[in-house]
DNA sequence: TTGTCGGCCGATCGCCGACAA
DNA sequence: TTGTCGGCGATCGGCCGACAA
């Protein structure tokens, strides 16, 4: 059995196990499942999970997971949660590092920049050559389809402060970005950059959907 | 019953009668319909068209027919065609003139005006002021959908030649029109002007689909 | 008659520091 | 520290006649 998991709340690892409710499932489908009219079905079904697959909408970069489980014997009293929810805090193993920021009217619209806190860009970016002037290089980081974007990241202004020039409007427009969606950097273990993004709740308007063109470069 | 038809051929008038080849209709959907498991179906029914409704694909602008039979009693010798295949002819009834230019380079690509064939211009556009320098006016034309579309029709050049300037560009974009498409002009009864496309039959490439986005103005 | 080209002008894009919150 | 603004230079879109097919 397979089950799609928009993911709001912790993760659920391979081997842990978990409680699946067949109501729930039949809910969230839009179709009306009547299972009166199938063989008993018991409200909760104690499973392990044997795989799981982490997706990624083509269109809104939204994440899901599909999840595959197998019911196991419905012994109650073996149900010690031993891989469950634990270990699944930001950094609680210090490996991926992540800044979220909100994009301002500034960074969504105006003159096509991103202002980057200095704390992200010190923490999360490649250390800059201060010793330049300005210091400037080019940052590499790749989508959650594992998609390239390439931006221009320069220290200027007085008083000085982070921006990420050429690159960014291509960026917000390819991703359809507006005011109040969040981007996250996050540095990986091997040392690349990544880039993620949250849209405000806000719906599509009266406009109705239009997928996004392809983009161009793909990596592993 | 209903069935899609592309228009490839002359259309079926309300009240005609048609043959419908169940066969044919199954092979046309892509799911394998065994007739061997139902009762036994015969291979044409003698039908007569109730309704016709003229549908168009929001995206391609591709236009095509749903049409309601009703089977009549296969008495074969009243099949006189007495409205099916006839008076359909462009201009048999002098009504709607039309004319079909494919799109050169310029006129796809270039500074992103279309040139606009004499005969064209002086049959189907509205007359121009040729007393003024230059002769210039704007265009309206309503695409199948019935959104309309605003083009700046000017008179100019040496030699003078008609061209559509302003406002064509986008419709070339929103549109996604390559060179090798064609487009239609067509004026109806009341004058109004129409302007429906024809695309080449290269496929799409590799990018795969991207659906338009949502266009602005609509009319009846 | 009309397809293509280069010139050219204006609009837009986007990089910049100033300034203030 | 960083969000917003106006300035301004580079780029691009698109209107034009010249020219030739």
């Amino acid at each position: 059995m397979a089950c799609l998991c928009r993911m709001h709340g912790p993760n659920s690892s391979v081997n842990s196990k978990v409680v699946y409710f067949p109501q729930g499932h039949a809910e969230h489908t839009l179709t009306n499942v009547d299972f009166g009219a199938l063989p008993r079905i018991p409200p909760l079904i104690l499973c392990r999970v044997v795989a799981v697959k982490y997706l990624a909408d083509p269109e809104t970069d939204e994440v899901y997971t599909k999840i595959r489980l197998i019911p196991i014997g419905n012994n109650k009293d073996n149900f010690d949660d031993d891989e469950g929810l634990g270990s699944n805090g930001s950094e609680s193993n210090g490996k991926p590092i992540s800044f979220a920021k909100t994009l301002t009217q500034s960074d969504a619209n105006n003159g096509g920049g991103f202002s980057v806190p200095r704390y992200c860009a010190e923490t999360i970016f490649p250390r800059l050559d201060y010793t330049a002037d300005p210091p400037v290089q080019t940052v590499i980081v790749k989508d959650v389809h594992g998609d390239a974007w390439k931006f221009r990241h320069i220290y200027r202004g007085t008083p000085r402060r982070h921006l990420l020039t050429t690159g960014w409007s291509n960026f917000v427009n390819q991703k359809k970005l507006v005011a109040g969606d969040s981007v996250v950097f996050l540095r990986v273990e091997n040392g690349d950059l990544c880039i993620g993004i949250r849209r405000t709740k806000k719906g599509w308007g009266i406009a109705g959907h239009e997928s996004s063109s392809g983009w161009n470069s793909n990596c592993a």
